[in-house]
DNA sequence: AATGCTATATAGTATCACATAATAGTGCCG
DNA sequence: CGGCACTATTATGTGATACTATATAGCATT
């Protein structure tokens, strides 16, 4: 597979992991999974983990610790309002940037001087 | 416009570079200025000189210094061979990517277990 | 008791885009 | 001449992010 996609995945992981936990209510073990199952086969735990850190530390998420059958107790996360809201802005980004990009891709010089 | 691409330009800003490099010999203010048009009006001169220095340390380019009429000399760069398979290789990094992120987008779960 | 899978946490690192400032050439306007 | 605007490059330092590496711990199977 691919290589090497650390610096691409910069700015993208976090909108990933909101994406992710706004379909369901979901943990970060199960989060990573989901992102291997993706394609994005190198994500460990440590990295998700510090991303839910943050998404917590910057009040995008409510928590809710349950206990497991599988092993150690789950911190499930579930997206509030503002989550929601950075969500949004963050497939706006997306858009703005991949259309972009695609665009210097396909060779649409016409906005040069 | 979309304030704070920052993050997300990571890792695209220098694959958009080498393009616009590849498609014709030209400079690191005339860059700016075309990246500008393309869309990413923030992206300033010191930015573009930093990730030039970096192609040339990383020697995916070669470099003409040519006098200019409009003030201070210029220094042209050119993609070399490594230059051109970096370009090849940035833009199946960034098919990847941008499939499997719009794969999570649209819903696409059948990875999923 | 050892291994493997599940599950979370965190200190430290590398990389990158960006902010900021300095230097310098050209032309214009007063 | 003096200052300003535009063109053009260089360099130092900062902040954000994904990643490395490691530690801890519950549960099941061998």
């Amino acid at each position: 597979m691919l290589k090497n996609l650390t610096e691409m995945l910069k700015g993208v992981l976090e909108g990933c992991v909101l994406e992710i936990i706004s379909r369901k209510e979901t943990y970060g073990y199960e989060i990573t999974r989901r992102l291997n199952a993706l394609g994005f086969t190198d994500v460990v735990e440590g990295t998700v983990y510090t991303i839910l850190v943050r998404l917590e530390k910057n009040k995008l998420v409510d928590i809710e610790k349950k206990p497991s059958d599988m092993g150690p107790p789950r911190k499930f996360y579930v997206l509030n309002d503002a989550g929601r809201e950075e969500l949004r802005r963050f497939w706006g980004k997306w858009e703005f940037v991949s259309s972009k990009i695609n665009e210097l891709k396909e060779g649409n010089n016409e906005s040069m001087g």
